[in-house]
DNA sequence: AAAAGAGTTTAGAATTATTCTAAATCCTTG
DNA sequence: CAAGGATTTAGAATAATTCTAAACTCTTTT
């Protein structure tokens, strides 16, 4: 559940429900997302669609990117003071940041854990999303940093493969 | 155990310690900080320390900022894009952004909750640090957003009162 | 005490990710 | 086809933060 094409059918639903238009650059924003597994910058995805579509701007790019955020249709991830990432890993999860190698990889959440964050707050306190960022090394992981299959597609809205 | 006098004693040991030099604006910038409970910018510290010290610069707030997070006096917070907030509360605790109102409130976290937090993590990762922020509406609080007695003191390092 | 030296402050310039602007282009619909 | 709204685009603008280099302060050495 995640062939390009597939991808591409979800992408053009969203965007046709939220009154929108399925343009090529969206398109090829959101693929270059999903087809490389890890958490870019703008200006990282804006390189990497170049090369497809050597005519994009990255006004364009900002702009597809707070679309696609918008859309639900992958996740906007911000550490520190650095350039915004986008992640397309649509699981609830958390990000570990490897100082060393400056890599951002993806930590699967047990749906037990995120009870008990919100069960820290208050009375009164409603908590609408969360965020857990660690910082630290990461050893010998030459691993993928973002799990293949994370994008939920139309028929699979909740990523449960 | 934080009166302002002891407040002060602690920054000086801390900064000589550290082969740095206690100086008015470093006292003058951490004790505004200490005196209100809230999580500012560097440009709110700025207005408010100058009512105080109308000749000081807004590049030594920043100076300041820096050298007492390294001197871990305080801790820096970083929401979205915004700008970097100030947090004077050093005890291990969350961050709840009410979107209502623009507050940020202190949640504490219990022990147990960081060591679970800890375990979600895959062998070879090695966390040095955990951040974690929530972000919704808090209901009827018009209660401080950082405890009252915060920092730790020289006598007092992990903050256990 | 004078001189030297290291650390600090300061104003203003520079940086840089992101947003804004307004004109050109593209699509859809009548 | 014509009109209209949506989208893209280049370049200007924005704004938090950092940098630069000169002035200043405090401590140490002579
Ligand atoms: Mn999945
Ligand atoms: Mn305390
Ligand atoms: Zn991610
Ligand atoms: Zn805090």
């Amino acid at each position: 559940m995640s062939t390009p094409s597939e991808n591409s059918a979800t992408l053009t639903k969203r965007l046709i429900d939220s009154g929108l238009r399925p343009t090529a650059q969206r398109e090829v924003v959101f693929k270059v997302i999903l087809e490389k597994r890890d958490h870019p910058t703008a200006d990282e995805i804006f390189a990497r669609v170049k090369s497809q579509m050597p005519t994009i701007s990255l006004a364009t790019v900002y702009n597809c990117l707070e679309t696609l955020v918008q859309c639900q249709l992958i996740r906007q991830v911000n550490l520190e003071r650095a350039p915004t990432r986008y992640c397309p890993n649509l699981h609830q999860h958390a990000h570990f940041h490897d100082e060393t190698t400056g890599q951002i990889h993806d930590i699967d959440l047990p749906i037990e854990l995120m009870a008990q964050l919100h069960d820290v707050l208050p009375a009164g306190f409603n908590a609408s999303s969360v965020e857990l960022t660690f910082r630290g090394d990461a050893a010998g992981t030459a691993q993928p940093t973002v799990p293949a299959d994370c994008a939920p597609t139309l028929n699979n809205p909740h990523g449960t493969n």
